[in-house]
DNA sequence: TCTAGTCTGTCCACTTGTGCACACAGTGGA
DNA sequence: TCCACTGTGTGCACAAGTGGACAGACTAGA
């Protein structure tokens, strides 16, 4: 598992059983027992597929989903011409609806599950009623809401100078680290341009360079990524200052020390 | 003064002396008397330069930074190459330092003052105290923590789809908007290109083209702009998608209707 | 008033990316 | 098994944007 995404927690507390019991997302998995069971009797779990709608600009945001194991979402802004363009990616490092605003307010993007798979749901007001019994509690999902932040700025910097090719694979690896998945991405060419709010024609162009070069191959329907490393080498930086991010903030932050003293 | 960005509110509230009193930034002026009152002995004002670094990657995030006025503050990630990009502009309709992250993390981005002007500052910490003591104080804060990510989120979307020539319209109006100025913004073609992320000779041609069509003038260092409603026809949407969010999430927000009411 | 330094307007060759078109390949039903 | 449909690879003409170059205009300061 790579670093970053706080992913390396899975390994520092695998010896904990009541942490495996929970769902697979890495910021519930990151509370202290204590702070769990303040959560657990509000959280259900079930399957949302490839482009379900969580939210859409105006709702009101009333439940927080958090991705788990291989499952993706996505916040999409709308366009004026119909085509919605993805900013951020959020897997199991996360959650998305009410992070910043805390909810009982309208969505401003749309919220879309860009992968299938478990997601876990808890009302945000139960959420905000844990907050407010534990200041470690609402530590975490605030410093979280400052990483998912940093994730939108770098996003916005990279859509302004780097080149399609760079985002291409940028979005790829970085498909793949939410996912765990080693090598696939169930992604047409058309999807990939829409969501990167570029051409198909030249997309699919960028896509057949990679694979004259054997980074990766093309199946109808999904990428094969053939050498991650190739494939790093033509991205941008980006990932890689919002993973540090993410580890800086989120690092040994508190209960897993306590966990590890105790 | 136009809609949007919380500035109607100026006239709402122009009876108000105490109110008029306070440092002339819209979320301060938002504020109850009483919840200002917790906030007002922690508050200095002075003046800051433009180009004057506020917070730069890394550093420790403990003044809140409200620009008044004409002041106005941007949110720059740094390139591997050097080259800042900026992201968003924050005036006096917002506040910059620790709003969604609630101070003592890292900073991500460097913040810095694009045009001088006076600043209200306020330790973190006691905005955070204030907070506490106060669910509306804290409730505003929320609010504009929610505006602030949809400006993001738009931007986001707004260079991965538009061209220069709307983007370079949109930075324009945006700028003006907030710092007051009604036909003037002090840019050289290069610091407008850079912060935009793209080269100067295009974006001098952009700006030869709105002259041409008697959009604006150019002086050496600054642009004049002599037909507001011409640049808002080369402009993309972004600006106004984000400021009837402002509107919505912040429009008539406690205190403002109790303030009314009584 | 002169000078040095910065800013502006424009030229050019070049790269990146668009949008449309069309042949063909893969796939899931009837 | 065949058909209809969607997805893929590629060609082309064109638009958008880059980056370097350079002459001339402005401006601050000696």
């Amino acid at each position: 598992m790579e670093a970053g995404w706080g992913f390396t927690m899975d390994v520092r507390i695998s010896k904990m059983t009541e942490v495996e019991s929970r769902p697979a997302n890495n910021l519930l998995r990151r509370l202290s027992q204590a702070d769990y069971a303040l959560l657990a009797p509000h959280v259900t779990v079930e399957n949302s597929a490839a482009n379900q709608l969580l939210y859409s600009p105006g709702d009101d945001v009333q439940v927080v989903h958090f991705p788990c194991g291989p499952a993706l979402a996505t916040f999409l802004v709308p366009n004026e011409d119909g085509r919605d363009v993805e900013t951020i990616l959020v897997g199991r490092e996360g959650a998305v609806g009410g992070i910043v605003s805390e909810g009982f307010l309208p969505a401003y993007t749309r919220i879309c599950v860009k992968f299938s798979g478990p997601f876990a749901r808890v009302h945000v007001a139960k959420l905000e009623a844990a907050k407010l019994r534990s200041v470690s509690l609402r530590n975490i999902f605030t410093r979280y809401a400052d990483c998912m932040l940093a994730q939108i700025f770098q996003s916005t910097a990279c859509n302004a100078i780097h080149s399609i090719e760079q985002r291409t694979a940028k979005w790829i690896l970085a498909a793949m680290e939410r996912t765990g998945d080693e090598d696939s991405v169930p992604l047409t060419h058309e999807q990939l341009a829409t969501l990167l709010g570029v051409g198909r024609s030249y997309a699919s162009r960028v896509l057949q360079s990679f694979k004259a070069e054997r980074i990766l191959d093309t199946r109808r329907g999904s990428i094969l990524v053939r050498n991650r490393d190739g494939l790093k080498l033509r991205a941008c930086l980006c990932n890689d200052a919002v993973k540090m991010h993410f580890e800086e903030v989120l690092r040994g932050v508190y209960p897993t020390e306590q966990q590890e003293a105790g």
